[in-house]
DNA sequence: CGCAAACAAACCAACGGTCTGTTTGTATCC
DNA sequence: GGATACAAACAGACCGTTGGTTTGTTTGCG
């Protein structure tokens, strides 16, 4: 079958697809034979679509990215809310949005999902804190629900805590634990203005994670 | 030059080989045929040591662990320091052990090291936090110079910032942003009576990273 | 002397990636 | 509006390299 009339499809098709299986099983336990298998595509269909193996990694994550980069931006340009009010919304969206990315079960463990884990360190640097959450802490500053004269690392100190250790994905933790880290995260930001950054509801919602069944063992026991 | 008399020169020729090629160029971009090369060893040879490259991995991680153990656990077990004070000297300490593994110059960027990040995540879980972190956050609640109700979740938050955060190995900055990037890290831990955890000594330390100069370009470029 | 540790090196399947070839939608010309 | 041209959209054979295995050889040592 050809000169597909609808190229766009076959694209989503390998993005769907790769997005799966790298969630499952990691970039480096998928490889390209497990994509064609899966979409009965061919090689030459691929590789007329993307560049590399790495590429489509790539586009898969810029196209997470601009999922949850849309959510983001609406939180952003509300004009009903302060910047600290904004900032307690997006502990609540981002959780959602992980659910929604099925991100959640998408270890054997760390070891298997290096490549995810620096990816979004580097969205983390790259986008989500110049595009969203500087913006936000500025907002917040200038109308007063923020104390801070440094908003950009403020951010990141946020977003890094929350997507790489409040976040249970990448280390699986007990309820007391994710209660215990959830009360800790609240009270670092506590002297910046900002109160109750992860409200109980959220707390609750992050304690489900404990109970969730995960990989029997990492592949590659050190 | 088969039946070598000493081994465990062997090994220590190959771990170091590996070290500084992983370092050097990324796990992936690494071949075993490179190790072969540079050690002048066989396969066989390799293979009698070690079960798979990324085995050599492992064991690489291991062995910079262990190193950076040893000077912890002397900090961690000097009773002439109060926790808090232990603390302090960990952020001094940490910047002189990461110049001594040379892994301030890892990169090029991230995406290249994916795998010693996810590695340095995982101690930080499995061993940083629980064997040395922990304890002397203890110690600080005992000896009345730290106050928190969850020591185990402070210590993390604590190392996972300053170790994939204020370190600049992680994501190059300016001495703007790494000056700010302290200022709030201290400000943050301030309520749980942890104040000035870096001084200004180490934040000229660590100022000095921004001139350092980077590799020129990703070789992945999304 | 014998045996296993410590290698050397040929060998292998699978991988990511390339190349060439084939089909076919569509724009263009008359 | 039908023939023609052309490139997009694939299919699939092919290639070098990779990580890993196997078999063979040397040699220190009990």
């Amino acid at each position: 079958m050809s000169r597909n009339k609808y190229p766009e499809e076959t694209v989503r098709r390998i993005l769907d697809t790769a997005e799966r299986l790298f969630v499952e099983k990691g970039y480096d336990r998928t490889s390209l034979q497990d994509i064609l298998d899966e979409t009965g595509l061919s090689k030459g269909a691929i590789y007329h679509h993307f560049a590399s193996k790495e590429d489509i990694f790539y586009s898969v994550c810029e196209r997470i990215g601009k999922r949850n980069g849309a959510a983001l931006a609406r939180l952003r340009d509300d004009d009903t809310l302060t910047g600290l009010e904004k900032l307690r919304a997006i502990s609540r969206l981002s959780l959602q949005l992980e659910r929604q990315a099925k991100t959640f079960n998408m270890m054997p463990y760390l070891k298997d999902n290096a490549k995810f884990l620096a990816m979004e360190m580097c969205s983390i640097y790259e986008d989500v804190v110049p595009v969203f959450m500087e913006p936000i802490v500025r907002q917040g500053i200038a109308d007063g629900s923020i104390r801070t004269a440094h908003p950009r690392a403020l951010a990141e100190a946020m977003v890094l805590l929350s997507d790489v250790w409040i976040n249970p994905i990448v280390q699986p933790a007990t309820r007391e634990e994710i209660r215990a880290r959830c009360a800790v995260y609240n009270q670092l930001f506590r002297s910046f203005g900002i109160e109750e950054l992860i409200d109980e509801e959220v707390v609750c919602a992050l304690e489900a994670y404990a109970d969730m069944p995960r990989p029997s063992q990492p592949l590659n026991a050190v």
